[in-house]
DNA sequence: AATGAATGAGATTTCATTCAT
DNA sequence: TATGAATGAAATCTCATTCAT
């Protein structure tokens, strides 16, 4: 009988879950796939997550955590002027899936059925773009008529919705044409 | 024991997918509760379609179609200036969305688990604002560095994006919000 | 709606039933597939046979006789000498194998599961061949010991075998070998 | 909630299927069936076996092996005589389909639809048989126009099929009847 | 007589979860 | 804690049979 450390058999649930829902999708995952993938039992499984879902929440809440660090250092770096700045966490994101492309699939991806069920789907906040539109607006540097909220809602979606049909299959593209795509379209870009 | 007519049942069970697929998402449906909200035996569902995936991709290659008949619709009124192409393209998808939400949500929706497997998830294409962008491009009314192509996904994954965020709570905005943002945004109003 | 004779319907289903049941095995055949292979309506199928069963008992009935005349018709031809008819008549069950290899391994073969259930599984009698050798035994010309009923069974046992396992794959043995051997081991031919 | 061995579930799946294959035919049982039987869940039954199918696998490799061990056994105690050997070996056949008649029947008998998709129906050599009468070929005891192939054939075939015949009503025939005439018929006896 | 859409009982199979070890 | 055999509710799918046309 096997006896690892606690924090092991979480991290190997987590890998194995992470490797199974990117490549089948979370519902043709079960646990006891992922049990035997991490190479433990199913009991184990179920002593450290209520389900799977458990674990792909916990999968999303760390890629979100990860994807929002990586933007805020990539802002630290930045200079004062919004382009450079929309262009370093633009950067960040984009370089963010492209080396983590798992797990940005399996957070941002459309193969996400049932999850709603079994707890909130986490989401990412608008909030920091829609702050910095806001900036920009009372600045008179992009249009008083723009809806920063919205604009901001749609930026996100426009990211996340190339950067999954990117991951889809990388040769379609070049990062840096996503990058520069991306940019130019940025609503701080007006 | 009820007999009807071959078109009657294979559209109460698309009828009955679509409401059952928006409301609780594809993978919490069984082909049973859609037999039963059809009010057909499940023999008849298995007549007709060879699994609920089947009657999904149907409902989309429908929406799909509808979607792009109402954008071939709006351009047929539209004047020449692209402006005006761009906001009667945009007004056709959002009004298409607000009066088919159900549609919309189960054809473009996150709630797409395993159909992947059973058939090829059926996608818009992006070519038609591709075109456009190039005929703008060599016009010299849009920047010449722009790649069309990953310009025109963006403003794809944006709009269905948004509007899939818009319809989860229609109250979030209004279609005319939702509009603008989407038209500023284009990037042919580059 | 196609309009065809009575007995153009029964011999269309047979003909069907036959060659599906040969080449499937009679449990992974359906009614339904009877039918549409006879290029009829199920409705008509259950017209004129009362299950899938009363389609293969017809056949079996059928070969059964086949086989029987085949026989009878061979010991006609025949001379007084009891090799002469042995001959005559194992020839005449190996030619009517060759010739019908589809009845033939329907009626006899192990895909025979279920039937039972649905009337009796019909058989061939070893009576004739019994009576045979009593006619031998009472002449001095076979052992006074030998079991004639008991023989008369095992030959057909093995002859029924043989056959099935040379229909597998005729490539297997040349149809006088086959014939040969049966003869050799005829109880007649002690 | 019963909890119990491994091996447990195994040889009671064995064994309830075996009666009920024997009694009903193996189309006629199915999984829930012999699950219940084995007292043990469905769930258990398919942790198991792949199917019915598989279980039925089983019982033909282990009444096959039987069988051959059987007749190897028989042999060991033979004396060098062929006309001894021959006996030996076909009392131990009789004799353990007499001991074994669900097994015997289940492995040889026709009810055996289907079960040739699922994995191939085992079936037992001949090569034993075919090689003895090679040697009393060789030795000049039996004719030399034999064709020891078809002849090992044969006669399996003939010791099968009245086997089963013997096995549907064992009051047919005593035992020493069936040795006897299989004895009187088989090749080597020439 | 012929048709075939409709039916639903029943068979197969999956998988989240439990619990004795 | 870890294990994994056992469980059974629930989902998928088949097919013999009916009956309005």
């Amino acid at each position: 009988m096997p006896r690892r450390k606690l924090e092991d058999a979480e991290s190997r649930i987590l890998s194995a879950g992470l490797s199974l829902f990117a490549r089948h999708g979370t519902e043709r995952v079960n646990s006891n796939t992922i049990a035997r993938r991490a190479r433990l039992g199913i009991g184990t499984f179920y002593g450290h997550f209520a389900d799977k879902y458990a674990v792909l929440r916990e999968i999303e809440l760390r890629t979100l955590a990860g994807l929002r660090d990586a933007r805020i250092g990539a802002l630290r770096g930045a200079g004062p002027e919004p382009s450079d700045q929309v262009r370093r966490a633009v950067e960040a994101a984009v370089h963010f899936a492209a080396r983590h492309p798992e797990p940005y699939r399996v957070t941002f991806g459309r193969e996400r059925a049932g999850a709603s069920k079994h707890g909130p789907v986490v989401s990412e906040s608008s909030r920091p773009t829609a702050d910095a539109l806001r900036g920009l607006q009372r600045a008179g540097q992009i249009s008083a008529e723009l809806d920063v909220e919205l604009a901001a809602r749609a930026y996100l979606a426009m990211e996340v919705g190339m950067l999954l049909w990117w991951l889809e299959d990388p040769s379609r593209a070049k990062s840096e044409g996503i990058v520069e795509t991306l940019v130019s379209m940025h609503p701080a870009m007006g």
